[in-house]
DNA sequence: AAAAAAC
């Protein structure tokens, strides 16, 4: 078998490979990184966690070993779709070329152009960017790519989504035609594939299995949801999460909980936080700096929900997450993939619990109709069961205690369309910000766009775990995406036309050790199965409370 | 429909 050392790297490179604890390339990595070392393009097709950093950035090392940056012309440079995906290249960088003299720069948004400066005028050897910021620097004058040896496209696909391709173009054109591409996508859509087809000559092609598919490590659930009377949806929404989080007790260790609006991840977190939770927004409104501190202390097991629209959804490596929660049906099918997929990682166990409101019923069906599997329904742990009346006119006396408290009337006031953001909130437009002041008037001042009027949701009830019991073993495989031991074969590629067809071959039994023990469990997965040690009581809760009403 | 990314 393959190892590291078989790979013609660097002493240096090597010597830094073994104290990160890897020793087995992953199958990308021993794709990849002999093709590069050769100076070959190379495509690959794999999605993060399959060690598709490392394997770009190994090579990148030993090949800029030798030789010096000029001022404003770096040697190389990554192209990542956001800032948390290129600060994390960066760190995976550093882990790797600690024992190079290699220098290298971080572009991303948000942060001061000045150190940036300062770095690129003193010569980097590799740049590592999030395209805008990229740009900004060039149209300024203050860089130049005709230096550029090695350009690294990272996770192109979604820079298809986030319409950076135009970006993308623009920039290779800048480089030198003689550079060498490395370009990485998990999937091939037919712009994808445009771009590899005019910007990669010959490259190696390298396809990798997507990780252990949705179905096989992670137990899935949904809680189809529906609000007793319309104006206390959303606080009822956030009310179910907090029971789903209850349910699961200390195997909830930490968790991503996914809204789809910025707005919600903001009203979320702060609910919780409210009711005694660990929990912190992260999104792309908020400040740089917060999102990385953020980030950060999720990382450590200091923070134990990470609440997060989509930034989070793609690439993020955060080892031990051991549940996703999905306040929202995603509007984009797969997009359930990527955030779940933010849970059992590295052969761990992970759960993703996910609550569907009515208005979610149609992503639903898509949802499940791209896995190809029905995700388990869950039982409503507030005992209000979408099944049990559907038409349910606004029933006054029958909500759950705590939420008794609450003025009927704060709904009406809409909030002046001050905040063009929270106009287009769809179907509950009054919800935001009003429902949520349990003893206020209805004069709430119109909380600013980021709804801060948080009160909602009773009295902190749930003990505030400590985050010290949250604190995840130390990780040393964080690094290289994760488990470079693991291999499977590769397989057919993904685009997003023949993305169900993927799904047949997801029982491959290649991805051997992930899941050991609690995998009968998941085993049965298409039959609904329960969540878990903890269902029952809720179930005839439910059914009594469905009797009583 | 929303998110992300440049100031």
């Amino acid at each position: 078998m393959t190892k590291f050392s078989d790979l013609n790297l660097d002493a240096k490179v090597l010597k830094a490979i073994e104290e990160a604890g890897y020793e087995t390339p992953t199958p990308i990595q021993a794709g990849a990184i002999p093709a590069a070392l050769d100076g070959r393009d190379v495509l690959g097709i794999a999605q993060t966690g399959t060690g598709k950093t490392a394997s770009f950035t190994l090579p990148m090392i030993n090949m800029l070993g030798r030789g010096r940056a000029r001022a404003r012309m770096p040697r190389s440079l990554v192209l990542a779709p956001t800032r948390e995906l290129a600060a994390q290249v960066a760190e995976n960088f550093d882990t790797y070329a600690k024992y190079t003299k290699l220098t290298k720069a971080l572009l991303i948004g948000g942060v001061s152009f000045k150190e940036q400066d300062a770095l690129i005028d003193k010569g980097v050897d590799v740049l590592i960017a999030t395209p805008g910021r990229l740009l900004d620097h060039f149209e300024r004058g203050k860089l130049l790519l005709t230096g550029v040896q090695v350009m690294v496209v990272d996770e192109a696909d979604r820079m298809l989504d986030m319409g950076f391709i135009p970006d993308i173009e623009r920039i290779f054109s800048l480089t030198p035609f003689t550079r060498q591409t490395l370009f990485f996508s998990a999937t091939m859509a037919p712009e994808i594939e445009r771009i590899t087809n005019t910007f990669l000559s010959n490259p190696e092609k390298i396809e990798v299995a997507r990780q252990a598919t949705a179905s096989e490590t992670i137990t899935q659930g949904v809680v189809m949801f529906r609000a007793s009377r319309k104006d206390r949806s959303a606080s009822e929404k956030r009310k179910v999460l907090r029971a789903l989080i209850d349910a699961e007790g200390d195997a909830c260790s930490n968790a991503i909980i996914f809204c789809n609006r910025k707005v919600d991840v903001d009203v979320v977190a702060k609910s919780l936080t409210k009711n005694g939770y660990d929990a912190a927004p992260i999104h792309g409104d908020l400040e740089q700096s917060q999102r990385t501190r953020t980030l950060e202390g999720f990382r450590e097991g200091k923070l134990r929900f990470l609440v997060a629209s989509d930034v989070a959804a793609r690439g993020l490596d955060v080892p031990a997450v051991s549940h996703v929660f999905n306040f929202d049906v995603p509007g984009h099918a797969e997009d359930y993939v990527h955030r779940i997929g933010r849970t059992g990682r590295a052969g761990r166990d992970g759960k993703a619990i996910m609550i569907c409101s009515t208005s979610d019923e149609k992503n639903l069906e898509d949802v499940e109709r791209l896995i190809e599997k029905e995700i388990p329904r869950i039982d409503n742990p507030l005992g209000q069961s979408a099944a049990a009346d559907p038409e349910a006119p606004a029933r006054p006396a029958e909500e759950s205690p705590e939420s008794g408290e609450q003025p009927k009337r704060t709904r009406s006031r809409r909030k002046p369309k001050d905040s063009a953001s929270s106009a287009r909130s769809g179907e509950a437009p009054s919800e935001t910000a009003p429902v949520d002041a349990p003893g206020a008037p209805a004069e709430t001042p119109p909380a600013t766009e980021t709804a801060q009027g948080v009160q909602d949701d009773a009295a902190p009830k749930a003990p505030a775990r400590e985050t010290a019991e949250a604190a995840p073993e130390p990780a040393p495989a964080a690094q290289a995406d994760e488990a470079p031991e693991q291999k499977r074969p590769a397989r057919g590629k993904g685009s997003r036309s023949d993305r169900g067809r993927d799904k047949s071959q997801g029982q491959q039994s290649g991805n051997e050790q992930p899941r050991q023990g609690r995998n009968d469990r998941q085993r049965g997965g298409e039959v609904v199965v329960g969540m878990g040690d903890h269902l029952p009581s809720f179930i005839a809760k439910s059914f009594e409370e469905r009797q009583a009403s």
